[in-house]
DNA sequence: TAGTGGTCTAGACCACTAA
DNA sequence: TAGTGGTCTAGACCACTAG
């Protein structure tokens, strides 16, 4: 694993523990000193980190959590958008994308994978009475599933999908949900203005083991 | 300016004027020697290039100009979408957002406008009878026509506005048309799958002067 | 193995913001 | 002005690919 992802790694995590009470990270050569690398190692982890929206940079001011970056952590069933709906909306999924990429870093260390391990990364929206909710990534051990991809082709369920790789039950390990301002595209999957924010989850399920 | 930038034009333009014949770039060094920057500055141009979908990069291989970029030049009437279709077709333009932001590099020397100036920006999606053709982005200079971005409201045609705006006639004077493999969000929004390549066109129209 | 891009370090200086 | 992030340079070494 590259310096600078193992960097990101440890501020997610820092961020996640709400080590930054009052949202302010330590400067450039701070952080650097405390990893023990350069501060431009430092500085492309930051950059990562703004991209995927858990951090904040202001030019001559600092760095800080980005304001709508909260953390969840639960051990409930993973179905719990079907629980929180009455029995009178409908709730449909679709599935965006499937693919089989190597694991990021963060995501790696929670599935216990090797940093080199593949995953199927599922990218899908949510629609409650025909309406979108939300887009999501989920992310399955390829080496645990390994029809996964197939399997999903035409069900748009995860729960069925899995159900056919011969899975049953399956437990939410975690979950980090996002709030942040959609793309053009997004707003436009969404049909929302650009101001609005989007909610963007994120979901590690994992086997009972 | 900053000197990426000025070597992320610099190589765009010998892009669009066919330098590179084979389709290879010189290396690191090489460039970085030729336009007398260090070979990071380089590298930063070239990351950039990439990301925009103009040059693919493969390490330990080398760094090539897309297959799928290709300029256009033409002095036609910009709304040549038009004339193209025959009657018994339908075309629409959903505007997907405006913004006014500072000029792009290749844009502004294109515009012939200060690197400072101010442009609006509008990303728009085109269909034939209600089915999404191509999205695109146009740059318009924001002095020009200062009530521009509130003259598109519930306008969805760039003619239209501008009229509102008191400019009656203008030409494209320039027209960059790439194809490239759609994001998953663009699939969507354009309801094809991924593999099929999306038509991305950068318009700059001119008034008469 | 030679040549390419990728990562990391080191240090200088610039640009922006707030006190 | 002090402190922050942003850019650029310089050079070392690593990782990948092809001959």
């Amino acid at each position: 694993m590259k310096r600078w992802e193992l960097v990101r790694s440890a501020l997610l995590n820092d961020i996640d523990a709400g080590v930054f009470q009052d949202g302010r990270l330590p400067g450039d050569f701070v952080l650097a000193d405390r990893f023990g690398v350069n501060r431009h190692t430092v500085r492309n982890a930051i950059k990562a980190l703004e991209s995927e929206g858990a951090l904040r940079v202001q030019h001559g001011v600092g760095t800080f959590v980005a304001d709508d970056f909260v953390s969840h952590k639960l051990n409930s069933d993973p179905r719990f958008t079907y629980k929180l709906l009455g029995q009178n909306k409908s709730v449909k999924r679709e599935i965006l994308s499937i693919n089989e990429t190597s694991v990021e870093p963060d995501i790696a260390s929670h599935l216990n994978l090797a940093p080199s391990a593949l995953v199927t990364e599922v990218r899908s929206t949510s629609f409650i009475n025909d309406w979108p909710l939300a887009t999501g990534t989920s992310y399955y051990p390829a080496a645990r599933v390994p029809g996964l991809a197939t399997a999903f082709e035409g069900m748009n369920s995860p729960t069925a999908a899995l159900k056919r790789c011969g899975i049953a039950e399956y437990k939410r390990k975690w979950t980090r949900i996002t709030a942040r301002r959609p793309s053009p595209q997004e707003a436009h999957i969404l049909r929302i203005s650009s101001s609005s924010p989007v909610l963007f989850e994120t979901n590690v399920d994992v086997t009972p083991d």
